[in-house]
DNA sequence: TAAAATTAGTTGAATATTCAACTAATTTGT
DNA sequence: ACAAATTAGTTGAATATTCAACTAATTTTA
């Protein structure tokens, strides 16, 4: 790697080589998700119902965005949605069964590609790194 | 930040919110650049008449993203292409004498932007970083 | 040297990102 | 209560990402 690359190069870089690797340990495996559709799902299967707003914001995707790739998961009937009849602007959002069933073939999946991700790396040195990475963060949020 | 968030999923989000912060940046001062398009002329400033393949490589772009790219440039008259007579597959990238103007007036508000990024870290967390950046680069290569 | 493989680049499709304009529902301020 | 502001979501446009199919030029190899 060139040595004056910047660091925000690097990490560019090194999150669309994941993205990558995810990507085709799913299509190895004839799963038709792409990495974020998987993490959407991944975040709905943590809890059900939630509303879009609120997955949107956890997976740092803009309300478009998430407008998108919730159709995405919709077209391929892993997710459906329902108004929220208190605040009838909030969708809340839910897995199919099919969506369930998907979920469950992935997550061992994901769980290879992370750890092939952080092979040889120590508990020290991610923490250290997570670090960095949220003072950066903040310096780019206003 | 949420604690159990994948290491993945903050670098991906740093380099988003870092790009956004650049686009931003350009636009404010009405220079139409994105920040990929902005990185391109960078390395195009650094020598010129590189072939297409060789800042591919350098970009981290794939064959068919750096064609669109430099369309996007050509398309605004900041680069030029020559074939390369010796071997007919290459192109070679010029800046364009607009190319150099609106390198010339980005280029300090790169740095501008790279100072926000790094504002009070020191070398040690940078370059610590940066190692296990290249470390997850490498288990994430074949 | 002719066929086969490789290399550089283009194009199109699907997804992803970012932003701005828009609608609809709810909350706030007076 | 009602106008104004806010909030959730959709849509469209431009850019960006990833991949696969394609052309054209060059190199390999048998």
């Amino acid at each position: 790697m060139e040595k004056g690359m910047p660091l925000t190069a690097v990490m560019a870089r090194t999150s669309r080589l994941y993205r990558i690797r995810l990507n085709q340990k799913l299509s190895d495996h004839n799963i038709d998700l792409s990495s974020e559709m998987c993490g959407t799902l991944l975040e709905l299967g943590k809890k059900e119902g939630r509303h879009q707003k609120e997955l949107a914001t956890t997976l740092f995707k803009d309300k478009g965005g998430i407008t998108k790739l919730l159709k995405s998961l919709s077209k391929r009937a892993f997710i459906f949605a329902k108004a929220d009849e208190i605040d009838k602007r909030h969708k809340k959002i839910y897995l199919t069964e099919k969506g369930h069933q998907v979920l469950k073939k992935a997550m061992p999946l994901v769980e290879e590609v992370r750890a092939q991700t952080l092979n040889g790396l120590d508990n020290v040195e991610i923490i250290q790194t997570r670090e960095v990475l949220e003072k950066v963060i903040s310096n780019l949020i206003e």
